[in-house]
DNA sequence: CCGGGGCTCCCCCGTCCGGGGGAACGAAAA
DNA sequence: TTTTCGTTCCCCCGGACGGGGGAGCCCCGG
């Protein structure tokens, strides 16, 4: 039987080597290609044509690992998406599956779970990671109570609010009205079911909408 | 010339893995050693006697990847840190790297910047991630104009604030009045030249004070 | 012994914030 | 067409927050 033809999304190149050093290292999987970005990954998948993608959800740039995992379920249905992540992070991963994603691994796991979840995912077979699978799948039948979408505005809204800024600076920055802001920052509070904008911080914060590396205080 | 003994200290079990997979790749390497904490890599180091650390800054339990440098230079000064960590968080590259590192890499930096780090770090030579190396030497050379000290109840509260509590939350958590609370929170924001409790938050995540996934939202 | 710093609590005051309304406009969906 | 939804702005109100002051306590170091 051919090897199982892998391919990495992480924009750590650093992990990103170090995980393919380590997967070569198994007979039956060949990393065929290697991407810092879900735009990468996606430009390259008719080349590449792996079998299993292992996908950090975290990303910088426009893509996002959910959104970068639909677009290859899209692409190409044959292909399996394992997501790889630092962070608990339930409701992203909940977000992943539901995109097409079939395993999850969290990075501080011991590594043979990656390589069963691979193998796994090349033969059809979901591999979760069983630190949070129970809760997770508790979400998964539950379709979903938290995560009311938030419109666009909003979002940019929130994106301000990551950033430590007031609703007069959101205002400026947004050039609307400070009352508007007050308005989107109530109706975001209000979607989330958050009581103050410090949470609605950690929230923004906790699904990668705004990277702490993008603050600047 | 016998290899360098490299230890690698990471709480991700699947990067750890990885790298050292990489690492063991390169002849002039030897990967003797590898542990998911501060705690458990002291406690391994006469044992290894390693030439080289790679640390990851971020990690749980108790002792973070300063202390640890810090530790590891006490305990064996012939023995040299290189850091490597996934966000740019320069006060904490700076304080690593007084406590003792002589290097400094990204994780998404090109593989091979850690390479030469590591036999760098073995020659005695700082090699320093030069994506910010600039803006850290300054750093070092003004002496640090950040990082005024907060005290032990104020860093109790300040991880409090990275929690989203209010100020009344804050105090029955710590059994005070809410007028001792804002008197924290002042000085806090004052120290840190700060305006809202918001900016407080972000701060108390950029420096790991607090972890996001020790968050509930 | 006296000073300073940390921790605790108190008061005043002005601003910011969150919740409750309402209203207008346009675009998109029903 | 009617209705819904997003975006924009307005008003009022009470509570939370931030800045200023002061004060008493304890402990450590000069």
């Amino acid at each position: 039987m051919s090897p199982t033809r892998v391919i990495l999304v992480d924009d750590h190149r650093v992990v990103q080597t170090g995980l393919r050093s380590y997967l070569e290292s198994f007979p039956d999987l060949e990393v065929v290609g290697a991407a810092s970005s879900g735009e990468e990954a996606l430009a390259k998948l008719e080349e590449w044509l792996p079998d299993v993608v292992v996908m950090d959800l975290r990303m910088p740039g426009g893509m996002d690992g959910i959104e970068a995992t639909r677009r290859v379920r899209a692409l190409s249905p044959h292909t399996q998406v394992v997501v790889l992540t630092a962070h608990t992070d339930e409701a992203r991963v909940v977000a992943a599956l539901r995109a097409g994603a079939i395993g999850y691994v969290r990075k501080d796991s011991e590594p043979e779970v990656l390589v069963a979840a691979v193998r796994g995912a090349a033969r059809g077979q979901s591999v979760l990671d069983p630190a949070v699978a129970g809760s997770v799948l508790q979400d998964l039948v539950r379709g979903g109570p938290l995560a009311e979408e938030l419109s666009e505005r909003e979002k940019e809204v929130l994106q301000q609010l990551a950033h430590g800024r007031t609703n007069r600076e959101i205002a400026l920055a947004l050039h609307v009205g400070d009352e508007t802001v007050k308005t989107h920052v109530g109706n975001i509070l209000s979607k989330l079911q958050l009581n103050h904008r410090t949470q609605a911080v950690i929230y923004a914060l906790k699904q990668g909408l705004v990277s702490l590396d993008d603050v600047e205080l």
